[in-house]
This record gives structure tokens, sequence and C-alpha cells, in this order.
DNA sequence: TAGATTGTTAATCGATTAACAATC
DNA sequence: TAGATTGTTAATCGATTAACAATC
């Protein structure tokens, strides 16, 4: 229960942060500097500093951090220093292409059990996970210990979902569906709504031709 | 060029309103209140109405908001009042998701070209749109006049389709690719990293276990 | 050593919240 | 009218930026 005083900017950064530093590591680079990463981030060296001494000093004052041992760091902090065990609710055409996603895996996540209502659906299997029926979540989610999972069913039964989820144990949902969901203190719920990120590009194409 | 104004937290509760208003509107209701959609996104009425309060005064003293008038006014101010014409970089499991996506049109938005590089692709159809190859990208952006492009290509060329998309003419770009990209100014970029929305995910859930 | 870059404090900036007169 | 709810101003709160001593 601590930490809740990090900003979500903050927190949301420390994600961006890590997803450049594994690009440099990639290209082979051992070091880097708040500048460099300002730089690709289209931020502010002061700004990196600073939201990484939330956590500690990760760098050298004159030579900056390396690569490898601040990406341990980022990782332990996010708690991607393990492999979590993910459940998809809704094998839909975006549930399928989760399941095939394999950035989950590279990143931490794995998505070990989906869940439909559909009876052709049920009994299938996509990229190697078997889809189960509703009425077997709770039971695979107490007996794996799952923690978090991943939403995409139609916004009408996404708060339904929810609450079974909720229910079951589930401590972080990551829900697609264009809803607001609402959930019991102790439950994480992150949105992505697919239509409000285009919607946030009209605006500004639109404004622009004015 | 105006409204560089507008902070864009603002921006984005203006879409999270408008879903819930559509929400609403489906469930039959004629007129809401600042109070009623704060509680429904967990914000504050005053900040509704803050919000609401920089593109002009919708709603009445003492009664409220009408649920259909908000919706158009609020479809006005993004440009979904209008259907946009948007190109598909990358057909791979998530781009073909969102070709079957159907809450794109749904929100003023038409996926009407695909392009990829893989030749097993080219030709192919997915949801009715046909699969092109990239050399035609820039012809089809320039004939039909299109702004808005979403990105799902691999890491690693989601920066040289991002420069190609540039030249071609269009001014917002979703990038689904973990990838900070650069573009010109004009250019909008708006990012969607999977990865780190579990990553804020398994931050809360882990620090809430010890 | 000289140059570079950190971690951190203080100053600035911007966004949220509270309060209330105006109005239906 | 009385009760409800808006639009808006002023007060508060929080996040970003600038600056710099410490250090490699």
């Amino acid at each position: 229960m601590k930490n809740q005083s990090i900003p979500s900017p903050v927190l949301w950064r420390l994600s961006l942060y890590l997803r450049q530093l594994e690009h440099l590591a990639t290209k082979g680079f051992e070091k880097t500097s708040s500048r460099k990463l300002a730089e690709a981030l289209q931020t502010t060296d002061a700004q990196v500093r600073k939201d990484l001494a939330y956590f500690g000093q990760f760098g050298r004052p004159g030579v900056g951090y390396r690569v490898g041992e601040l990406i341990g760091q980022l990782r332990h902090i996010l708690r991607t220093d393990r492999l979590w065990k993910v459940i998809l609710v809704g094998v839909g055409d975006l549930g399928r292409a989760l399941l095939r996603h394999k950035s989950f895996r590279r990143n931490g996540f794995e998505l070990i059990a989906a869940f439909d209502t559909s009876p052709e659906l049920i009994g299938s299997s996509v990229a190697g996970v078997t889809v189960r029926p509703m009425r077997q979540l709770s039971d695979v989610v107490g007996k794996l210990e799952i923690k978090l999972a991943v939403v995409a069913v139609p916004p009408d039964v996404a708060q339904g979902v929810t609450d079974l989820l909720c229910r079951a144990g589930i401590l972080g949902v990551l829900n697609f569906a264009p809803t607001s969901l609402h959930a019991p203190d102790g439950v994480t719920i992150r949105q992505v709504d697919l239509a409000a990120q285009l919607e946030q590009l009209s605006f500004h194409v639109g404004a622009a031709e004015d």
C-alpha cells in the first residue's frame, strides 16, 4: 500500500524510459544520460532526473546512467522483473490479436487463459491458449493466483465482467471496452479507448485546418 | 492552428464525457448534470463544468445538460461530426483486429486502406479492405486527401513509416509500436503502448502486495 | 585538472478544487 | 417561490522547470 505518492505522469514516463532504454540496449549502447533520454522522449533532462529521483539514485554525476543497470532497476520498480500471469476475457477480434501479441511476453506478462461466453469459441485454441467458459473464471483465477486481467468484451457487459473479476480476486484490470469502469478500492483499472485516441487526432488536425 | 491553449487532460476528458453521454443516450436519458457525469467518470462536478467552459456554454443553470445536444456539441468540438478517412500501415494481428473493429466507424473514423510489405498479404482483403503495397501509399493519401493514419508495424520500422506518412501529407498518427516517434511540427502523434499499460498495473498491484 | 552530468532545492507554471452569484 | 445547477472567479494544490553544488 505504499507509493501512493508517486504522481501518475511520473509512473507513465517510467515505462517510456524503459522502452527507450531497451531500444538503446539492442543497439549496443552501454550508457546514456538524462539529456539523451529526454531528447528521445521529447521532454527535459531535469524531468528525467526528477522522475528517477522518486525511486533512488541510479546514475553517476559526470558519467550518466548505465543502460543495462537502469533497465534492471526500472523493471524492478515496475515489478516486471518477474512474469505476471494474465487472463483475457472476451475473445473477439481484439482479444484474439492480444493473445497473439508477442510484446506482452517480452515485457513480463503472459496471457495464460482466455474466457468467452460464445459456445462456438469455447474449447477452441488461439495462440496456444484454450478458450474457456466464464463459469471457470473464478476457479482459474483462484487456483493459479492470477492478479491481472484484460477485458475485451462489448461495453454493455464490461462492468459486469469487471465485478466478476473483482470477486474472483483480480487486482488489476486493463479495459479495452469504451466504458468507464468502477471497482472496489485496491483494484487498479486502466482504460484503453481507441476511438478516444483518434478523437484527439481529429481535434488537432481539424483545428489546424481552420 | 488555434486551440493550442486547451490543456490536453481537458481534451482527453472530452472524449470520456462523450462516451458516457452516448451511453446515457442509448439508455434513453434526455438530460444529465455535471454531477452525474462526474460520478460516472470519477471526477468532480467542478471539473466537468470547467472543462466544458473552455468551449462554450452548453448547459442551463438549475436544469443541467441535454444529452443529445451535448453529444452533438462535443462531436463538433472533436470534429467527429464528420467521417474521417484513415489508413492503416501494418497488417499483422493487431492491424487485422483494428480493420475489423466496428467502434471506429461508430465514432466517425473509417479505415479505408491498408498497407503492408509482405507479398503474401498484398492483394488480400481484410474486413473488406484490400491490402496494398507500400509504394501506393503516397498516391492513395494524396488522391483521397487522407489526414489520419494508424501505425501497427514492428518498432524498428515505425519511425521510417512515420517519415513516409508525413512526407505523404498525413497530419495525425496513432502509433501502436512501442517506440517514441518524432514528426515535424503540425503533425500530431498519439502512442498506445499496451505493455506500458500493463506495467502501470503491475506497479500498483506489486506495491500493494508489500 | 577540466568538462560533464548527476541529484536536489527553490521558483515557476499550470491544473484542479472550492465557492458563489446568476439563473432556470 | 424554493431548490437545483450552471458558468466563472479566486484559492489551492501539484507538477514542471531552472539552477547549482556535489561528484565523477
